[in-house]
DNA sequence: ATCCCAATAT
DNA sequence: AATATTGGGA
């Protein structure tokens, strides 16, 4: 009887495990089913995310936009009601040109807008800045975000294009002139050849674009002065910190006129920084303290390279309220470069003013050319 | 930034 | 002697 019992409840046993397990089983399959699914889910809540954070993007610049539509809007009926009495409007001609066909009178106000939405529509440029820019940031990395910043300091930024169209439009009224882009090709292509050296110091900028515009009036005589401007040297960039260590670097030489530019670099310890850089800035740093003496009163307004370099930039950057602005090295224009480098005046070599004997510079002109 | 030159090192 | 590197200056 105890046998037959013992193998009862073994059966049952040996019946029962397999059962839990089966069990569990299908438990599993359906965690797994649902881990899937959450997994899914949570790809959807990502990508959601992603394209709100887009939207946020957008919905920054929207204030802005509307602002200018309304100017734009108002400028328009006021020329409507300047105009209104003419026979022709000059103004409107030249711009409903653009389209194909030339309106008649009476629909003066529809058509007028309907071009200024399509000069809007067509000027996308302004849209989607930011959202390139949105991109820059999440694959955030150093390079990325200088490429960012470089972009605004050739374009003067979003706003100043902006204004400058809005501008022309609202102004005399002539055509809308489109955007045209800086040409400058994307800095990640470009950028290619410098790669690592050209740490964070550095804030590479698209010359061509830039010297394009600026170059289109001067050059008359037709020559193309812009030489291998396609593999010219990156400019270094000396920004307030950089600034900051050679001036360091200097005085530990015993001052300007005793550093030579070898050591100053070595001393500065800034990867990719050239002797020939620190030597271009030694000659016009030399220079200026040669200029003044006594710069130590100058407070932060007194630095020789400020201003123009960083006028610019700053005002290009400001104009972004939202932009986060990566920190990375440029050092805010905010803080003068110069300032607490006053003492730099190492008078000890200044009054020396050398024998100048050096070499008279005869530097005969080699006139090989026949 | 680039060019030229002189001094110096290899 | 030829060449490379470096500093100074323009």
């Amino acid at each position: 009887m105890g046998e037959k019992l013992k193998e009862q409840s073994l059966d049952a046993g040996s019946n029962f495990v397999p059962k839990i397990i089966s069990d569990i089983l299908t438990e599993v399959s359906v965690i797994d089913d649902f881990s899937q699914k959450l997994s899914k889910l949570n790809f959807y809540v990502n990508a959601f995310e992603e394209e709100l954070k887009k939207i946020n993007a957008f919905k920054r610049e929207l204030p802005n936009c509307m602002h200018l539509l309304k100017d734009a809007i108002e400028k328009l009926k006021e020329e409507e009601l300047q105009l209104k009495g003419k026979e022709v409007w000059p103004v409107m001609e030249q711009f409903i040109s653009l389209k194909s066909d030339s309106n008649e009178i009476g629909r003066d106000k529809r058509s007028g807008d309907f071009s200024d939405k399509k000069n809007w529509m067509s000027s996308a440029q302004l849209w989607s800045t930011p959202v390139l820019y949105e991109n820059d940031f999440d694959s955030k990395n150093q390079d990325s975000g200088l490429h960012f910043r470089s972009r605004y300091e050739e374009e003067g930024g979003i706003g100043s294009e902006y204004q400058q169209q809005v501008c022309n439009f609202g102004n005399r009224g002539g055509a809308f002139v489109p955007f045209k882009k800086p040409s400058g090709g994307e800095m990640k292509g470009n950028n290619g050849i410098v790669s690592v050296q050209d740490l964070p110091l550095s804030s590479p900028v698209d010359e061509m674009g830039s010297y394009d515009l600026s170059m289109k009036g001067k050059c008359g005589n037709g020559r193309v002065q812009q030489q291998q401007l396609a593999q010219r040297k990156q400019r270094r960039c000396w920004s307030p910190e950089l600034h900051k260590k050679f001036v360091n670097a200097l005085h530990q030489l015993g001052g300007a006129q005793t550093a030579t530019p070898r050591q100053i670099r070595e001393l500065m310890k800034v990867d990719g920084l050239t002797n020939d850089e620190v030597k271009s800035h030694l000659q016009k740093y030399r220079l200026h303290i040669q200029k003044l003496p006594s710069s130590s009163a100058g407070v932060s307004s007194s630095s020789w390279f400020t201003q123009e370099q960083y006028g610019d930039l700053s005002k290009a950057i400001i104009t972004h309220s939202g932009s986060p602005q990566g920190p990375l090295n440029h050092g805010g224009p905010t803080k003068g470069v110069w300032v607490n480098d006053g003492d730099s005046i190492e008078d000890d070599e200044d009054e020396k003013s050398e024998s100048h004997s050096k070499k008279s510079r005869l530097q005969q002109p080699v006139e090989d050319h026949v």
